[in-house]
DNA sequence: TAGAATGTTTAGTATTTACTAAACGAATTA
DNA sequence: TAATTCGTTTAGTAAATACTAAACATTCTA
């Protein structure tokens, strides 16, 4: 027989490895996963309870759920506790992720492309012309795939203000 | 004065950043920089050389290069070193990541979902009607979720065979 | 103001990861 | 077969990561 608990205990170990897959920390799906099971919103000592980990983790993990949008805080007035609920809407998470990360370390990543593309373009190394040519190109092929991606996620970000129906029209088009 | 060496050496740290932003090993990215910078193959000692790594780091990344379609083994009549390029057709990389990854982990971690779904549908658990309905409803919107993750994989990976012109065309509707 | 309830931060730890160094194996040549 | 040249695998290590346990800070209540 399978029990309640049970059900539970399994998806959310389910979330904790997508989490895992994903690149993030196994407690962020477990997190997750409960409060998404949750029809109304989970304290800390809730979370603390459903998920076996400790405070300090759910405090933390928590927070980098909040930035996400992946959760929300909910807070209820002449109540000290915080309660968190699980976002249902994900194109609206994942608009916010990408948003975080573009701006974060993704552009100086792209920027170092850049800086080597500046230097062969200013002349410097000694390079011969062919050679140097050669590097210019292929730099310039690679920021142009940065460039592309960065559109991709740009996108992305866009899909969720549109209707769900343009999505499907646009996967339409690429299937 | 700039050298070209160290113009090499900033961009191979550039993209090992980018390789590290990704959730790859440093080395990966080191190892694909100085080939994407080499308009001829590189053995294995003279990536040893190039990037500062050991034959043994070089060894392992390089395999998984391989696998993620991101550099391609080049062997040569009548020697035995294996040399490697870079491919510098992003998307067709991009394609052969994105077919891996699916294959593997993905599907399995969407396994746990539905797995949980089939539980509660089969009437597991003993839920009173209302609860069973709510959970239902929101494992089958995490499924869908996946599910159209599912489709855009799949259209990335179609993005290849399709003229560039299409993808600018997507990106233009999203824009 | 003392005490309780709640969330955060910190110090320590266990685990994972990515690397090095070196042994090993396989294939080629002498 | 011995010696050489490659690439792979393995054992060990250093560093990063994610967690626990507990101290701490803050806010509310008695």
């Amino acid at each position: 027989m399978t029990t309640n608990s049970q059900i539970r205990q399994n998806f959310i170990q389910g979330m904790s490895g997508i989490s895992q897959f994903w690149g993030f920390p196994k407690a962020m799906g477990a997190i997750f996963g409960a409060l998404y099971l949750s029809a109304t919103p989970l304290s800390l000592d809730e979370l603390v309870e459903n998920t076996g980990l400790t405070k300090g983790a759910i405090s933390t993990n928590v927070r980098t759920l909040t930035r996400m949008g992946l959760i929300h805080p909910v807070t209820r007035m002449a109540d000290r506790k915080d309660y968190y609920e699980a976002e249902t809407d994900f194109y609206k998470s994942v608009q916010t992720i990408l948003k975080g990360r573009q701006n974060n370390e993704f552009d100086r990543a792209i920027n170092s492309v850049k800086e080597t593309l500046a230097s062969l373009e200013a002349g410097e190394g000694s390079f011969d012309k062919k050679e140097r040519a050669f590097l210019i190109e292929r730099l310039k092929a690679l920021q142009d795939f940065f460039d592309a991606i960065d559109n991709v996620t740009r996108a992305i970000s866009k899909l969720n203000s549109l209707g769900i129906n343009t999505v499907q029209s646009v996967i339409k088009i690429l299937k």
